[in-house]
Order: structure tokens, then C-alpha cells, then sequence
DNA sequence: GTACTGATACTCT
DNA sequence: GAGTATCAGTACT
């Protein structure tokens, strides 16, 4: 299992997104390893993207999406949810992808406990569902994802498989912009997304 | 099956 | 003080 480095994340936020499907989401919780494959994604980029937080430039809560990539970026939302975003490239220029779903993979156990029911299709296929199962809470923001507690792996399996792009959920500008990415077929993918 | 609503707390104006 | 990169539950057809 190859950890994907810095040099990943230093590129294009749509390619760096559409790169991200397939690859493995790792999080260690007490010595356990809890992971599942990202099957949706959603860019973001600052200037020009008037549904991206950095649009209006730095912010306190944003900082971290003009700093350097391969960096965990964890905003909180609707005073239940955490969103879980990687940052993308390069130092200065700000930009992140949104992990929207993920495939179970491992600790499947863990993510039951943590949401609190045994329907596995239901533990992660939503931003908000996918922090709350692999632990990901506020403290993770601003997280290097090139160490060894949380961070992005490829297995090499699931090479193969189309990548469908969309618009983009739960937003109120720029909704005709197709940066929404998702696995085709795949059953995982966030119930919000499909239709 | 789809459509709408309320919960909730953090961040920026 | 207003708005928010959501979800689950309820009320319909």
C-alpha cells in the first residue's frame, strides 16, 4: 500500500479530485486502522469559485486552504456535521477537495458503533456521515496527510472504473459548474448525489 | 416513491 | 445576528 505524497496533492484541484477516487482513506483510532475508499469527491477553489469558503480570501477558518497541500482541511457545518476536505495545490493559491463518500473497507465494526446503526450502505456515503464514522472532528483540521495517523493511501485495486463528474450539491452559487466526481454504479456513492 | 422541515453551533459581518 | 460545502424524520402522493 503506497501512501501518496505531497507531490500529489501539489496539482490541479479538478485532477487532484478525479485522482482521489479509488484511493483509500486511512484514520488510526486507539492502534486500530479505520479505512474506506473515496467514491466521491467535490472540488473547490478560491477565487472564481463563489461556493468555495476561500473566495472571499483568508479567513481564520480557511487559512489552512492557502497553505501547503496534502493538508487535512475539517469545517464544521450546520451545528451537527464535519466536512472533511484535502488541500490542494500549491503553497499560496488555496484549494480543496471534498471527500463526499467512501466505500467501508476496514474497522467496519467501528464505524457501526460510531453512527450508531448496522446498515453498512448508511455509514458513509455522506460528508457528514463519513467524519462522524471514521472519527474526524475538529481537531483533525490543518492534520498532515503525509504522516501516519490520517492519511491517503492507493492499494492499487479498483484501477478500473468511470468517473462520472456533476454538478455540485447542496450549494446555492455556481451550481452549473461540473465539479462533482463519483464512482459510476458504485452503490456507495452519498444518497443526496443521485438523481 | 418524493418534498419539506427542524435541529444545532460555529464563523464571519 | 445571519448564514451555513448536512441529515433524519415526517408528511404527503
Amino acid at each position: 500500500m503506497k501512501k501518496l505524497n505531497r507531490k500529489f496533492y501539489c496539482r490541479n484541484t479538478v485532477i487532484v479530485a478525479k485522482a482521489l477516487l479509488g484511493k483509500l482513506l486511512v484514520h488510526k483510532v486507539d492502534n486500530k486502522k479505520i479505512a474506506g475508499r473515496i467514491v466521491e469527491t467535490e472540488a473547490y477553489f478560491g477565487k472564481g469559485d463563489p461556493a468555495s469558503h476561500a473566495s472571499r480570501g483568508v479567513t481564520p477558518r480557511n487559512k489552512v486552504m492557502f497553505e501547503k497541500p496534502g493538508y487535512a482541511y475539517v469545517y464544521f457545518c450546520y451545528g451537527f456535521y464535519n466536512m472533511f476536505n484535502v488541500v490542494t495545490e500549491k503553497e499560496g493559491v488555496p484549494g480543496a477537495v471534498l471527500i463526499r463518500a467512501l466505500e467501508p473497507v476496514k474497522g467496519v465494526d467501528f464505524m457501526r458503533k460510531m453512527r450508531k446503526t448496522n446498515d453498512s450502505f448508511n455509514l458513509t456515503n455522506g460528508p457528514g456521515k463519513l467524519t462522524l464514522a471514521l472519527k474526524i472532528d475538529l481537531t483533525k483540521n490543518k492534520e498532515d496527510l503525509t504522516g501516519n495517523k490520517l492519511f491517503i493511501a492507493d492499494d492499487g485495486k479498483k484501477k478500473y472504473f468511470k468517473i462520472v463528474s456533476s454538478k455540485r450539491i447542496g450549494i446555492n452559487v455556481a451550481k452549473d459548474k461540473l465539479l462533482r466526481f463519483y464512482i459510476k454504479g458504485n452503490p456507495f456513492v452519498s444518497k443526496m448525489a443521485k438523481g
